[in-house]
DNA sequence: CGGAGTCATGTAATCGATTTCAAGTGGTTG
DNA sequence: CAACCACTTGAAATCGATTACATGACTCCG
């Protein structure tokens, strides 16, 4: 049955037009002669006719695709992302392709950095090798980047933002103040990090105390452990973590051992992800337009497709989120 | 430069073969003798040479594609589907496509299911038109399911789930218990919602005391508010709801209000999203397999798009999860 | 009335691979 | 020695659309 679909001839036989004219009803209607298009339509509609898009797409030397390469699908942070760049990619007719760049093989990447696989590239990680692909197709860095890569990027100020929220907790009293790292080597951990003690040094405070981390749950209740582990007068009086997900899994690490936040500490995540809002306490944090990162990363590359040549960044605004996880420190 | 792209015919022309020599090469080598092989090889090399699979799946007359629809992409939820869908996809060589069926108007989602676009669909979507998609191409439904549509399912038993999830609560001596259900004419929500009556039944109870919902956060939170503005001798002492978000957002809301969870009321979430075990209290749910639903889903469709004619369903086994947010009753 | 200009359409080449069919080579066998 | 077979390879058709170019009909104007 797949193999009776009917094709553009079958159209063009039954109007008794030819392949061309049908072609030209298709893509560009109003050159045809009105009654002739009645006839085509007609014939479509009878014919229950669908193009092919692989047969246009191999003339046109274009896919219609567009690929996302996702460090880590399970992770909620990017599906708003995701979300946002579907939100402009369906109407302007591409296909959104996502792949996992954890999951595949590293060398298994350059696969999709093929032309006659889509027809550019969202790179959301920061860790890929980048002579790869340059040059081979249109490409877009969002949130996270490339330092050798010469891509227009899309994302916030990561140091400024850590600033804000590192201004916050030193402006409630805070004294002594801890920072819950990224992954060694990624751009936004060194970022985040360099904005936490850019606002300490010029407060005068010493840099922070750091713990690793890896922006998952498991390490932000690493984290919180290890907080524990030291002796209450040593603690650091508030937590700066580089991921919403480490800090829930920081609070729940102190909650669950009885302590209080803000209480005993305060805590300070980054990027506002849904949940946070509604947990107690709410967690104050670094609100990170997830939607609008999707959208203009769509957009601008949807522009270079296009033959924009512009490869200046895009910085989005964030905003500093205060609820109830950040309070002064105790006495 | 990319109509420079070295094609077929240059790499034979190079290694002195026709192209039907090449094209074997690369898609039936050790039909072609070792030497000619090691000639095309190095012209392959030599050239740069790259496939286009544009032309290559005209000829073959498929995509090389799968689309996921999902309700709503920026749900955390799907997320880990769709991680799973990729794992078994991309090793078998076919892209992942997502759309996001809320975003799209309802009609478009015909676009997807055409054979040019893609050689199957997963639909996480039990909203949409049953007829639309049928007899297209293959169909896997996940999750939620289409009633009218005959299509393998890979799914959980949610009426059971919810049955073990209330059975849960009674055990622990509740017997005012109320449910917050999904979103109206969903099947999930009337699953789940059969579940609870069956277990509260089974035990000689009332049925439960029904909020309405959505699987939203905000939708569990208005849920917490409604709980709220009952008389406290009145408000049931437990409350299961259809998902984790609710759940998150119930909890808040009671927490907010100073009452605690679970000594005020336990409560009872569904899906085992990964935050709600930091929370405190961590959340009771009932645990889905979604990494595994999403891998069974392609790997069932991969089976269908090589013929497989099979269509039981696949029903995955779920598990109670028992953490801090249900307790007995006070008193 | 002839030549230029418009408009609508058809013919056939094209996108870049795959595959059928035929043919050439060399070896084996009765 | 003829017949047959296995093994390689090439020529050309094919997948299903798009489009450059040619053609024919018709109008307009000097």
């Amino acid at each position: 049955m797949q193999h009776q679909r009917p094709k553009i001839v079958d159209v063009a036989r039954l109007a008794g037009v030819s392949t061309a004219t049908v072609s030209r009803v298709l893509s560009n209607p109003q050159i045809v002669n009105a009654e002739t298009r009645r006839l085509v339509e007609e014939a479509i509609r009878h014919t229950g006719y669908r193009l092919n898009h692989a047969a246009r797409n191999l003339r046109h030397r274009r896919t219609g695709g567009v690929v996302a390469l996702v460090p880590n699908l399970s992770n909620p942070f990017f599906s708003q992302i995701l979300a946002g760049m579907a939100a402009v990619l369906a109407p302007a007719g591409y296909n959104l392709l996502v792949a996992d760049t954890r999951a595949e093989g590293g060398g298994s990447l350059l696969r999709y950095a093929e032309p006659s696989r889509a027809d550019g590239l969202i790179v959301l990680d920061g860790s890929l090798p980048a002579d790869a692909m340059a040059r081979r197709m249109p490409v877009v860095l969002a949130c996270e980047w490339i330092p050798g890569l010469a891509a227009p990027r899309v994302k916030i100020d990561n140091r400024q933002a850590a600033q804000l929220a590192v201004e916050h907790l030193i402006a409630l009293g805070h004294r002594h103040i801890a920072h819950v790292a990224g992954p060694v080597g990624n751009v936004l951990t060194d970022a985040r990090l360099a904005g936490a003690e850019l606002a300490l040094k010029a407060h005068g405070l010493p840099a922070p105390r750091l713990f690793p981390g890896d922006f998952t749950l498991a390490s932000g209740q690493r984290a919180g452990a290890a907080w524990l582990a030291q002796p209450p007068e040593e603690r650091p009086t508030a937590v700066f973590l580089a991921s919403d997900e480490m800090a829930c899994g920081f609070i729940g690490e102190v909650q669950h051992s009885g302590l209080t936040v803000p209480r005993d500490v305060s805590v300070m995540g980054f990027d506002d992800i849904e949940l946070v809002a509604h947990m107690t306490p709410a967690l104050s944090t670094i609100h990170q337009p997830r939607e609008a990162i999707g959208r203009h990363a769509a957009q601008r590359l949807l522009d270079r497709i296009g033959g924009d040549e512009g490869s200046e960044d895009t910085v989005l605004p964030v905003e500093l989120v205060l609820r109830g996880s950040t309070a002064p420190p105790r006495g």
